[in-house]
DNA sequence: AATATTTTAGACCGAACGGTCTATTTTGTA
DNA sequence: TACAAAATAGACCGTTCGGTCTAAAATATT
């Protein structure tokens, strides 16, 4: 059975594009885009499904490849699940850090923060920190090493704001970054448990005010 | 091969004994007593592991019995699941409650119901509400209600504290037992995953001295 | 357009999966 | 102690698992 159609075959001469996806696509191999594609393709069940849940037919369906196109590019499965991981913490680390960036002040930096956790079309399948990160601990690890880094980074991101806060004199020095950073990120995390169990949003509201509120208290 | 001295066979006859669990014991038939003598040691594997990632090998090994005891007692693994998590559910909040009945004052019950939470021994492979949670919220509805159904008792014994603690004069009316009680759950939520991936118990600490601050800022 | 290289399809593999069934053993009753 | 009933061992079942391998197809190079 033919196959093309799949992945657009982009010819490495092309003239230099004007998007940067489109150059990243032209510099990589034709082994390079498919292995991208999987991981695109594979993540999102491997993070609802679990990696045990996740069979290579259901990798196999979802990228409508045949086993030797999966093994041509990753050595087991268990690689497919480290770089779905990768991926999708990366996904997610961008539209956080982004949210961060638009704000200037610290208040507006932690609230469109907030915001990206509120939206769960962010995090559709749930947060990858959440699923992978139970799953692991006891079975895996690299990845729960990976998780690991995930979550510093993920309460980095508060306590900078609170840290950026302090300098800007617009929050009093009372303020502890790291646990305020604490604070929220297990808070999220339990609110996002919540949320998938009860298919609401209702607790996450609930606890970003928490959230807002805490900050608030050491506004100057 | 033989497999007495498995499970003790106690004879339903036998003049009732002093201690609850030997009466119970005795009620229960054979059959009754190996299932739960299975759940009793498939449960820590199946939280520890996941429902997908534990085989029925797994259970064979930990229970001695070969599959015909198994399938004699159960209809099939999922099943062993499910009651797997009733079970550690169970456990978990008797242990809760227990701790709250212990308080007279509303912060003496708090200060005990947190003290259960911050040692890890009462949950030594994970929060099963966290664990189940996560793997059934996109594959078992049945479990999901269940988790469902643990949550709000556990958010429950939380803002029954608060309730209490207004009730008795303890804390002024201006707490709100439903928002304490969702922030502190979700917060040592959050912090067991924590606890979990980093092998310590730094961030519960922090996060269970929140929960006490929260509450004090209500004290009369 | 021809050719060398890379990539993919899909048959195939042994192992492990969840689950069934019957002969045998253990248990409860008398 | 004898016997009926209940419970278990383990061989067996078909299916699916993750993974390998080769012939064919697509791609890159000339």
């Amino acid at each position: 059975m033919c196959y093309e159609n799949k992945i657009k075959n982009t010819c490495k001469n092309k003239p230099i594009g004007l998007y940067l996806h489109l150059q990243i696509e032209m510099i990589m191999s034709k082994a390079e885009r498919t292995k991208q594609f999987i991981i695109e393709k594979s993540a999102p069940i491997i993070n609802k499904k679990g990696m045990a849940g996740t069979s290579l037919s259901d990798i196999m369906e979802a990228t409508k490849l045949a086993k030797g196109g999966i093994y041509g590019n990753f050595e087991s499965k268990e690689e497919i699940c480290k770089e779905s991981f990768l991926y999708l913490r990366s996904q997610l680390a961008d539209k956080l850090n982004n949210a961060v960036l638009q704000g200037k002040t610290a208040k507006e930096k932690l609230f469109n923060l907030l915001a990206v956790y509120d939206n769960q079309n962010n995090m559709s399948d749930g947060c990858p920190i959440l699923n992978f990160g139970v799953e692991a601990d006891d079975t895996n690890p690299f990845i729960k090493e990976q998780v690991r880094n995930a979550i510093l980074s993920a309460q980095k991101r508060f306590s900078d704001i609170a840290a950026f806060g302090i300098e800007k004199k617009e929050l009093t020095a009372e303020i502890n970054p790291e646990k305020f950073s604490i604070h929220a990120f297990t808070m999220i995390e339990g609110a996002i448990l919540c949320r998938k169990v009860f298919d609401n949003n209702h607790q996450m509201k609930i606890v970003l005010e928490n959230i807002k509120n805490e900050f608030e208290r050491y506004v100057i």
